[in-house]
DNA sequence: TTATAGCCTGAACGAGTGTTCTAAGTCAAA
DNA sequence: TTTGACTTAGAACACTCGTTCAGGCTATAA
């Protein structure tokens, strides 16, 4: 922790500064004289000189000669900030399954949009939302209103938490799931509370996997 | 569902295809002459032409007049938008009081950083996030493991998450908090879990307020 | 045929943009 | 004070890059 890096100038911090902002905001680099401008330098040739500085400490990389040539770098925090985008596509009740969404997920939909950061989530492809309806989840620490992020089905591992179609109890359920000899173990999040067994693991049907939970106060 | 969307060109897709793959490889966007020479055009008239008709399409947006000025859009993965970077000064146990910290933060502090997006948090001044050790927030639907984001005290109202700091008991928890006549309830998240009454006001310190929570998976 | 729309070509214009050069200011060490 | 490393200022240059324009090609409809 705390790698030695060479200490930054005020100048080369609201450099850095802008230039992370500036991607977040529009997606790609500023120039040259848009620095400048921000952080309140009238020559090109000193933001150069500190783009070069910067580069030197590790920060960013420069390709040389092409406009907006710009790339942070280093820090693992800093990885270009991306937002993720879900569909919020319904709500997870404990009397129905999941609304699992078709595989043509209508992007341009008017459905809400939940929006996480890149590294809430282990991978970008086919996530949706779902938001908590009713108290019937507090066993798997989830609560009403929360927002689930989850992955279809895609072969669930042992200690996965899932949301579960339980036929037979003609319930929805959010547990850690183990295959265990020949029954499933639910396992609920909370850990003062007992697991579920189902014996007959035909009747276990795993609708997806949680990737993420997020509650706002 | 599925939105009627335009139809792409061979010529679109690949210019498409280029310009994802050539964000992904350098860190923005390929102007338009780098995008003719590899989809094989000559002409930069006809790239620009077949650009217009992919923001057309909704594939991405362009910004007038601005060198590299493509973003792609659409399709629910990486966007950009305005992030939040909340730094993580520590760990919420019961047995200690909340670490607030210094007033004067240390953005480029090495502490690590979480980012949530703009949505998920009301204001984004003062915000701090604890990551909670150990199982002892249980009822406040809270798991080890979870991260926490707070702001700092600020005149707790009636009904807002807290963490507190009861002195007498030397224990840290997080209740929705009400002040009654002349004592203090504190009431878990778990609707199936009953309230504590502190009936000195003075022994219950509240350390900041919850605005919201992230479970990774 | 004529007309219209969509897509493309090639070239040129002008603003955008990285680079470079000279000169000067700042500050600590000698 | 002098020296030298570091930083800044301003200007000029040459290339980059988005834009625009006149026109050509093809296919479909009138």
């Amino acid at each position: 922790m705390a790698k030695a890096v060479k200490k930054l100038s005020a100048r080369q911090e609201s450099i850095l500064a802008f230039v992370e902002r500036y991607i977040d905001e529009n997606g790609y680099p500023p120039t040259i004289r848009e620095i400048g401008k921000e952080c309140n330098i009238s020559s090109t040739s000193v933001v150069n000189y500190n783009l070069n500085k910067l580069e030197e400490a590790g920060y960013l990389v420069r390709d040389g000669k092409v406009s907006r040539g710009l790339r942070l770098a280093g820090q693992p925090n800093i990885v270009t900030s991306s937002v993720v985008r879900v569909p919020l596509v319904g709500r997870i009740v404990a009397s129905e399954p999941v609304p699992v969404p078709e595989s043509d997920f209508s992007i341009f939909g008017d459905d809400a949009i939940i929006e996480v950061t890149r590294d809430m989530v282990p991978d970008i492809d086919d996530l949706f939302a779902l938001e908590v309806t009713g108290d019937s989840m507090v066993d798997a620490m989830i609560n009403d209103g929360d927002i689930v992020i989850m992955r279809p089905h895609q072969n669930a591992q042992n200690g996965d938490m899932v949301a579960v179609w339980l036929t037979d109890r003609g319930e929805t359920t959010l547990k850690y799931l183990y295959w265990e000899q020949d029954r499933v173990r639910l396992q609920p999040a909370n850990p003062t509370m007992s697991p579920i067994f189902i014996e007959d693991p035909s009747s276990v049907q795993v609708q997806g996997r949680v990737v993420a939970v997020i509650r706002h106060a």
